[in-house]
DNA sequence: ATCTTTTCAGTAGCATAATTACAGGAATTC
DNA sequence: GAATTCCTGTAATTATGCTACTGAAAAGAT
């Protein structure tokens, strides 16, 4: 991860603040740590108040703001109060090995709910219309994913269905091979793939492809397997690989499938719907209380 | 909904500007206008800049403020500012008919960060810890789920081994059976649910615990299941059950297990993670690029 | 160790932005 | 049709953020 990055306008500003603490100078420091301590208490606060709070002179808050990157003291209070919105009191999303559950659930939930708000300001919304367009005209639907991806599509197998779409998901390599070479017109598949550069996958799509089959791409990276798809959903994501930092791209993958399924679902027969909640009772009825 | 909730103070500024635009004076209601088709514009915006582009006077943006509860135009600039960071550019949580894909994807990011950021709020760290406690300790684990939990659970089973615990997902009822009953001392079972109340798996729980071994709950309500186990981590989201709502208690239980994984990971002795980053280089052996 | 240079932090003043007070005008009511 | 109420803009006021400057402290050089 570059030292670009952590000067990034859209990083979380209190991340910054943390993290160039020990960069910064005397008095600045003073103003950094009485933030850090509780910063929704500079929401509302003006230069006096807060240069008051960490006993420092009032153009030594506003050279602190230049020095972590903003523009003035207006821009550094917007920003905090995004850093807020998205709930992340004074958390830390770098993994220490000092972390104790607690820290690392708050960073983790932190890291999900960014990397989520990245992946939906990324994402191209003509080709998801197109990849609709697609799903609602198909009279077949097969999902095919390795690992983590292929959670996915077992998840999106499970979706599709209630909508009145026969879908499968493959997962194993063997079965996969057997499945795409087996489709044709009219049926659409769907690959699944972090990296984009799965071997087996790539081939899985082409030979989708060859029957004549209409092939979607939920992939997580710019990758050669987008040239072997007729739709390519680009699902952009924070994922660095580190031992430790869990798979995110999952996660904006199944929110993907839900709004595909849910948008196929609103643009075909609304009958289906009298099928599900009849479908749902049945399930209740499987519960005890 | 009730009134008092619209004007609530944590309430989405936007929404509430939506919702409150007919009742407002004339030229209020032309601010109101430009704010909603383009509110990332007036960010950094000056009262005298809204009020040249809404062609209004400066003193009728403060009262435009005012009349939408908030106490300045600071005040409003900040929790705008809120508003946008949670992405929400207007958009109404609840999907209508006549939503196009690309709304409905707007929709559904929303309404998953939001939710996310509901159950952050609301998970107990305690019972985490000791969750994490009893994963760290035991010899095996088991997950159960079924359906949409199905896939939380075999999730489960493919994060923890990475890091050398021996564990399966079970997501069918018989092999559910079968496995639970012959777990033991010293092995752990983390039962999936999401409404809390399947009776069968009800009965898993009891089986396992019955073999000596713990009992981890995963649930989503406040439900009987949860008697039934050693630790509940209860997960609370959103969930309404309309049939076009998609689930999004799936994604929040997926990042509690990206949380106790990797808390257990860390835990756990060092030497794994070599272990893990040459299996990883196998992997990216397997693609072409 | 002393002088020079550089960095740092505070005082004072300035410019701009938010707010309030007031008044003319439109809409509504009686 | 007159009176009242409610809007909406002009002008003045206040407060807030920001800049220029100066003295002090720290770092480096001779």
């Amino acid at each position: 991860m570059s030292a670009e990055f952590m000067t990034d306008a859209h990083q979380n500003i209190l991340e910054i603040v943390r993290v160039m603490q020990d960069t910064l100078r005397k008095s600045d420091r003073k103003v950094a740590a009485v933030i850090l301590a509780d910063p929704s208490r500079f929401l509302s606060a003006t230069v006096a108040e807060t240069a008051m709070i960490a006993n420092v002179s009032q153009p030594t808050v506003i050279r602190f703001c230049a020095a972590i990157g903003c523009s003035g003291f207006q821009d550094f209070r917007l920003r905090l109060a995004q850093a807020l919105a998205l709930g992340t009191p004074a958390t830390h999303s770098v993994l220490l090995e000092s972390d104790g559950p607690a820290t690392v659930f708050d960073k983790i939930f932190d890291y999900t709910i960014t990397s989520l708000d990245w992946a939906r300001n990324r994402i191209d919304k003509e080709t998801l219309s197109h990849a609709v367009e697609m799903l609602v005209a198909a009279k077949g639907i097969e999902f095919f994913g390795f690992g983590a991806s292929g959670i996915v599509a077992q998840d999106a197998q499970q979706k599709f269905p209630l909508f009145g779409i026969p879908c499968g998901a493959q997962t194993d390599a063997h079965q996969q091979i057997m499945t795409a070479s087996l489709m044709g017109p009219g049926q659409v598949a769907v690959v699944i793939s972090n990296t984009g550069s799965t071997r087996s996958i790539i081939e899985i799509a082409d030979l989708a492809r060859g029957t004549g089959a209409k092939v979607i791409g939920l992939i997580g990276n710019t990758s050669p397997l987008m040239a072997h798809c007729d739709v390519t959903i680009l699902i952009e994501t924070l994922d660095n690989t580190d031992v430790y930092t869990p798979t995110i791209s999952r996660i904006a993958a199944l929110t993907v499938i839900d709004v595909l399924s849910t948008a196929v679902a609103m643009r075909r027969d609304p009958a289906q719907r009298t099928r599900i909640a009849a479908m749902k009772q049945q399930l209740r009825d499987l519960r005890s209380a």
